[in-house]
DNA sequence: CCAAGTTTGTGAATGTGAACTCAAGTGCTA
DNA sequence: TAGCACTTGAGTTCACATTCACAAACTTGG
């Protein structure tokens, strides 16, 4: 049960594994080879037998694969995602109001619990079930047990709406803002540029 | 002149370059040391110098820094960005609409041309200079100079409209739909599921 | 012109990850 | 039970990536 010792790559396909794992068991099987997984996913076989390799005790069984419902719940609980995770949304623009009405991170176990916008516009209007509230209460995060957020402000307010999130106790931040925030060490920050990944696939493209 | 033989973990980090080195250059600065780039982006001096070692003949002057224009050139050379591209989006949902929104894209030189849908109710609707079309225009692409795509579309669809797409020409795909998808070699895609990455957070927070 | 302070560029060392291979375990069939 | 086909688990090898450390190049100030 030395989890501490998984690599950080093998932690960065846990939720891909798990993705597929939903989606195999979605079709109602039982049993899944590293090899079948491996075709559902683009990744090589061996690979996801080290990366299951790391769980410890329990594992699969030759000749027949893994267990799927075995392998979600050991997932789950090395990510940490037994648990409803209550996160807050700081900036309710276009892709604010995408992320907010995305189904993908309930699957993973999230429920986006609050948004805040600093436009006055915006503050008071109703999303789903969630009323838009002004970033001076980002503060009451703490007290309503949220420590998990996620920013879509623009660049420029992104280290301040940082800065905020942090002296609000919160512990993990997904940024959506294409500048790196720095944080104490305490709190972990993944950084993502949706179009930066864009900027990437002229390069790999046959001339043109 | 030998850009084949940049490693692909630097061509990953050359939109980061990128970005920071606009930011600095709109802050009126000419030269950068690969130490103040560091503190910008989060990333080790070492790593910055010997990833812009790959860039060939000319180089950075010691005591002073790197140009960061000619940086910004030879990024956009490396990374083909030197061109407008034009991209189509195929799916305006929420995701879809966001990104036809988001200024960012435009700053790496990408012009998203085109947006295509299979719900009657969309079709027709003008976003920004766009009409949204039918998918079954989506053959029309090549006609219209049109190689890359974005997949916004729900993950049942993902790969079905990868495949209208090879068949329409494209030779990179951008797909945000949290599914894998398989495409001839020729074809490059990066996937990106918005959620995936946030389920990694509670791994690296500290109990709770 | 010299000395002190910066900064680059790169070879060497270290760290990390991916892929290959195969012995051993399992199910299936006859 | 024996034989075959399949699969896991892990040791090994190979490849790649990151960091370190330092000589050489440049600037600045006196």
């Amino acid at each position: 049960m030395r989890y501490h010792k998984i690599p950080d790559e093998t932690i960065r396909r846990l939720p891909i594994y798990r993705r597929g794992l939903l989606f195999l068991s979605e079709q109602g099987q039982q049993n899944v080879s590293s090899r079948n997984l491996a075709g559902c996913l683009g990744i090589n076989p061996s690979q996801i037998r080290k990366d299951f390799s790391y769980f410890g005790d329990f594992g699969g069984t030759p000749g027949v694969g893994y267990n799927i419902q075995k392998l979600i719940k050991q997932i789950n609980k090395i990510l940490k995602l037994n648990v409803v995770r209550r996160a807050a949304l700081v900036g309710v623009g276009n892709l604010g109001l995408a992320i907010l009405a995305y189904p993908g991170f309930g699957i993973y176990g999230f429920d986006i619990a609050a948004a805040f916008d600093i436009s006055p516009k915006k503050i008071g209007r109703k999303m789903k079930n969630i009323t838009i509230e002004d970033v001076s209460n980002l503060r009451t995060l703490k007290k309503r047990k949220i420590n998990l957020a996620i920013i879509t402000v623009p660049r420029d307010a992104a280290q301040q709406t940082a800065d905020a999130l942090v002296k609000a106790g919160v512990k993990g931040i997904l940024n959506f803002s294409p500048h790196h925030i720095i944080v104490p060490k305490k709190v972990k920050v993944i950084t993502i540029d949706i179009a930066m990944d864009l900027a990437r696939l002229p390069y790999y493209m046959p001339a043109g």
